[in-house]
DNA sequence: AGCCAGGACTGAG
DNA sequence: CTCAGTCATGGC
């Protein structure tokens, strides 16, 4: 298999993040016009390509059901056909329900969770039927300007692929590999993930890397040797 | 015609 | 805890 995994200096982290900056520019995430929107976008992209939320997110505002009022007093059922271009509509309209009690229950959590560590809050919504690690992380990063450094297939795949991580390692070891690095900066969390996002969809694909023209080519050691795991 | 996309839950071993 | 199965539409 491939050499042992070395985990990026912070140096490294510090490289990657400028040339990609330097490829793509600042990607301006995320694309919503609200916090709100950005946590219900946060439930409809689990797994799923962000031209299909475009389309759920345009139905509701249609709809006008875009708010915590609207989308907890209609039944689950009118929810589901909403959302239905962003597939697994069935379930993620439960799971949208479920974030949006909490939102309203919460009462603005832009302002009541300002308060309260970010330890505590990520745990808080954890409980939520539906929000897993990632969705957690991209809340408090993107709907509430916390420092949550948030991980994604593509970082998992961009960051084997390299050789900075093994292919089998857990959310939390590759969080801690950029958290333990960089400082809680917001600004800076926010723009490293959507620019690995941007890497992923334009070069790092499961199926065929672009490697080539890759704007990581030659930070690291790329290995890509066949036999390799090619998911994630 | 497949293959895949900005995951999380569930039940089984 | 690890792992396969499940959920589903739309773009390339």
């Amino acid at each position: 298999m491939g050499a042992a995994k070395t985990p990026p200096s912070r140096r490294t982290l510090l490289t990657i993040y400028r040339r990609l900056l330097d490829r793509f520019g600042p990607r301006g995430w995320w694309p919503a016009d609200t916090p709100f929107e950005v946590a219900v976008g946060a439930v409809l992209t689990q797994s799923t390509a962000w031209a299909n939320v475009e389309q759920a997110i345009a139905a509701l505002k249609r709809a006008r059901a875009l708010s915590p009022r609207r989308l907890l007093g209609a039944p689950i059922r009118q929810v589901a056909r909403w959302i239905r271009p962003a597939g697994y509509f069935n379930l993620k309209a439960r799971r949208l329900r479920a974030l949006v009690a909490w939102w309203a229950r919460r009462g603005d959590p832009v302002i009541t969770t300002r308060r309260q560590p970010v330890a505590a809050l990520r745990r808080e919504l954890l409980m939520i039927y539906g929000v897993g690690p990632e969705t957690a992380d991209s809340l408090l990063l993107y709907a509430l300007g916390r420092p949550a450094f948030v991980v994604d297939a593509y970082t998992k795949r961009i960051f084997a692929r390299h050789g900075w991580a093994p292919w089998g390692a857990s959310y939390e070891e590759l969080q801690g590999m950029f958290t333990r690095r960089l400082p809680p900066r917001a600004a800076q969390y926010n723009e490293y993930h959507a620019l690995l996002v941007e890497l992923g969809k334009t070069f790092c694909a499961k199926r065929r890397p672009r490697c080539h023209a890759c704007p990581l080519r030659g930070v690291g050691a790329v290995r890509l040797e066949a036999g390799a795991r090619m998911v994630y």
